[in-house]
RNA sequence: GGCUGAUUGGUCAAGCGGUUAAGACGCCGCCCUCUCACGGCGGAAACAGGGGUUCGAUUCCCCUAUCAGCUGCCA
C-alpha cells in the first residue's frame, strides 16, 4: 500500500480558529496513524484577503501544538514550491487549464461584469443567484484567438455538461450524486491570472501526490465538480474525508467575534495547549473506549478516521475548562508554578511565599486567570460583613466567634511557630480543651484572617502564609468588628 | 428559492435489528473536610414527528420538520 500523504492547506487570512486547528489536527492524525506524511501548503491565491503575519501564526500554532509537518515552504520534500503564489510563477495552473481547454473540458470566457450581472436571476437572503449560461462556450477558436490577441480580459471556466449526473465518494458520507445541471461552470483561472481555490486545490493535490483529502464539510456540495476535474485530467481521485462543522452554542458557524474561537485567544485566556488539542480532537471524533484524556502520541495511536462523526458539534467552552483543569491537576508542580507565576505576581505584590500559594490553588482553578479571585485576600483583607461569622454547619455565630477569637488571640500571640503544623497543633489543643469541633474554632479564625466565605486553604495555612504579625492584626480587626456589631 | 448533508439528554457522544439506550461535561444530593476545591458515591435528564420493511426498529427505506453548508473572479 502506498504511503498516506495529507495536507493542511490554510489561506493566510488571519488567526487560526478552532475549526482550522481541528482540520490540521485530523489531517495530521490521518497521516501519522498510518505512518504517512503531513504537509503544509499555503493557499494565498486571494491577494485581497491576504493578511500580513498570518503565515507566521500558522507556523507558530502548528509548532506549538506539535502538528509538525514533514513538508512545507520551510521543508522541501521535492514537491515544492509549497506556496501557491510561488507555484503560480511556474505557470503550472495555466498549463493545466490550457490542457483542459484543449480537451474541451474548459473554455475561455470574456464576459464582463455587466453581462454577468444581467444573468442574476433571483435574490435569496441578500445573495444574488446566478448560473452562467455558457455564453462563451460557443465562441469559435478564431474568435477566442482574436480576443486573446486583442488583450481582452478573460477567465477560464470548467465546462460541465447540462445533462447526466456526477457521483463522488466520501469515506464518511458515502456516495453523493448530483445533477450536472445543478453545477455551475466554475471559474478555474481568474482574470488576474491566479487560479481559484477549487482549481489550484485539485492541481496541487494531484501534483503533490496527496492521497487523502481531509477538509471541512463546507466543500461537500462542491466536491462533484472536483471529481469532474480529476476525471477530465484522467487523474486518480484521492480519498475524501469531509469533516463535520464546529459551531458556537447557538449552532452557528464559529465566528471570530465569539472571542474564544482562535487558538491564540484561548492561550491568552489561560488554557494550556495540550488541553486545547485534546478537547478539539474530541469534537467530531470519539475513541473506541471511554477514554477522554489523550496526549498527541496517544491520539496518533488511537485515531481512526472511520470514527469521525457526521453531525456538527458545538464548541463547549465549559467542557474545555474542565479538561484544562484536568491538565493542571495532572501537571507536575514545577511546570505548573512556572506557568502560574505571572498570574500570581500580578495579583500579589507583597512578599508572600508564592509556591505555597500556587500549591493551594492548583486543584481549584480551571484556567490561570482564575488565580486572581482565589488569592486576592492575601494582598489585602477585604471588607466583610459580620454575618459571615455565622455558619449553620459549624454551629458558629457572631457571639461564639467573638468568644473564640478572644480566647484564641493570646494563644496565637504566644505562639512562636507559625508553620501550618505548629498552628494546627496549638489550635487543636485549644479545641480539645474546649470540647468542641474543629470547625467551631477554625471557621471564625479563617473568616477573620481572610474576610472571605471561601478560601483556597484552611485557617492555619493562611496564617502561615500571612505571617504572625498580619494574622494577629486581622484577628484583632475581626474582634473589633464583632464587638461593634 | 435550488442543491447537498445532518438530526440520541442542555453540550460532547457510544450504539451499527432484539440493550434496564453507555460514558463525559454541566446541574442536583450525600460522604470526606479547618471553608471552598480535589476525591468518592448517587440522582434528574435523550433516540425530532409520521409512515413503511421486519417476528422485532434508536439502528434499514420514504415523507415532513428543524438545523447547517453550498449556491463568489473567498477559501
Amino acid at each position: 500500500m502506498t504511503k498516506i500523504r495529507t495536507r493542511y492547506a490554510p489561506s493566510p487570512t488571519g488567526k487560526m480558529h478552532v475549526g482550522n486547528l481541528r482540520s490540521a489536527l485530523y489531517e495530521f492524525l490521518v497521516a501519522k496513524h498510518d505512518g504517512g506524511d503531513f504537509m503544509l501548503r499555503i493557499e494565498d491565491t486571494d491577494q485581497e484577503r491576504y493578511v500580513e503575519g498570518a503565515t507566521e501564526i500558522i507556523y507558530r500554532t502548528l509548532e506549538k501544538t506539535g502538528l509538525i509537518h514533514d513538508e512545507g515552504p520551510d521543508k522541501d520534500g521535492g514537491y515544492g514550491p509549497y506556496v501557491q503564489s510561488e507555484r503560480m510563477q511556474t505557470g503550472i495552473y495555466m498549463k493545466y487549464a490550457k490542457e483542459l481547454v484543449e480537451k474541451g473540458e474548459a473554455y475561455y470566457c470574456f464576459c464582463d461584469k455587466e453581462r454577468l450581472s444581467s444573468l442574476k436571476t433571483e435574490i435569496v437572503e441578500g445573495k444574488e443567484i446566478m448560473i452562467y449560461d455558457k455564453h462563451c462556450l460557443s465562441l469559435s477558436k478564431e474568435e477566442v484567438e482574436a480576443n486573446l490577441a486583442e488583450g481582452k480580459s478573460f477567465v477560464i471556466r470548467q465546462n460541465i455538461p447540462n445533462e447526466g449526473t456526477t457521483t463522488f465518494h466520501d469515506e464518511l458520507y458515502g456516495d453523493i450524486t448530483v445533477e450536472n445541471a445543478e453545477l455551475d461552470d466554475m471559474i478555474l483561472i481568474k482574470s488576474d491570472g491566479y487560479p481559484t481555490y477549487n482549481f489550484a486545490n485539485v492541481v496541487d493535490d494531484h501534483t503533490m501526490n496527496i492521497t487523502h483529502v481531509v477538509r471541512g464539510n463546507e466543500y461537500l456540495s462542491s466536491s462533484p465538480k472536483y471529481v469532474r476535474l480529476y476525471d477530465a485530467f484522467g487523474w486518480e481521485v484521492p480519498v475524501y474525508i469531509h469533516l463535520p462543522l464546529i459551531t458556537d452554542e447557538n449552532h452557528k458557524k464559529l465566528s471570530k467575534r465569539s472571542g474564544h474561537s482562535s487558538f491564540e485567544d484561548l492561550i491568552e485566556q489561560g488554557f494550556v495547549t495540550e488541553a486545547i488539542v485534546n478537547y478539539v480532537a474530541l469534537l467530531g471524533w470519539s475513541p473506541e473506549d471511554n477514554c477522554e484524556i489523550f496526549t498527541l502520541d496517544e491520539l496518533i495511536k488511537n485515531f481512526d478516521y472511520r470514527r469521525i462523526s457526521k453531525s456538527p458539534a458545538v464548541f463547549d467552552i465549559v467542557k474545555l475548562r474542565w479538561m484544562n483543569s484536568e491538565y493542571l491537576k495532572a501537571m507536575d508542580f514545577d511546570t505548573f508554578y512556572e506557568m502560574a507565576e505571572p498570574y500570581l505576581k500580578k495579583a500579589l505584590t507583597k512578599n508572600f511565599d508564592l509556591k505555597k500559594i500556587a500549591a493551594m490553588v492548583k486543584t481549584r482553578i480551571e484556567v490561570f486567570p482564575d488565580i486572581a479571585e482565589h488569592v486576592d485576600f492575601f494582598e489585602a483583607l477585604p471588607e466583610y460583613d459580620v454575618a459571615m461569622y455565622t455558619h449553620k454547619k459549624m454551629k458558629t455565630d457572631a457571639a461564639s466567634s467573638l468568644e473564640v477569637l478572644k480566647e484564641v488571640l493570646p494563644i496565637l500571640e504566644a505562639q512562636e511557630d507559625y508553620s501550618n503544623d505548629g498552628l494546627y497543633q496549638a489550635l487543636v489543643k485549644y479545641v480539645e480543651e474546649k470540647g468542641c469541633k474543629n470547625g467551631y474554632v477554625m471557621w471564625p479564625i479563617r473568616t477573620a484572617v481572610s474576610g472571605k466565605q471561601m478560601t483556597p486553604a484552611g485557617a492555619t495555612e493562611i496564617m502561615e502564609v500571612l505571617g504572625k504579625e498580619e494574622s494577629l492584626s486581622r484577628i484583632r480587626k475581626g474582634i473589633a468588628l464583632l464587638e461593634n456589631a
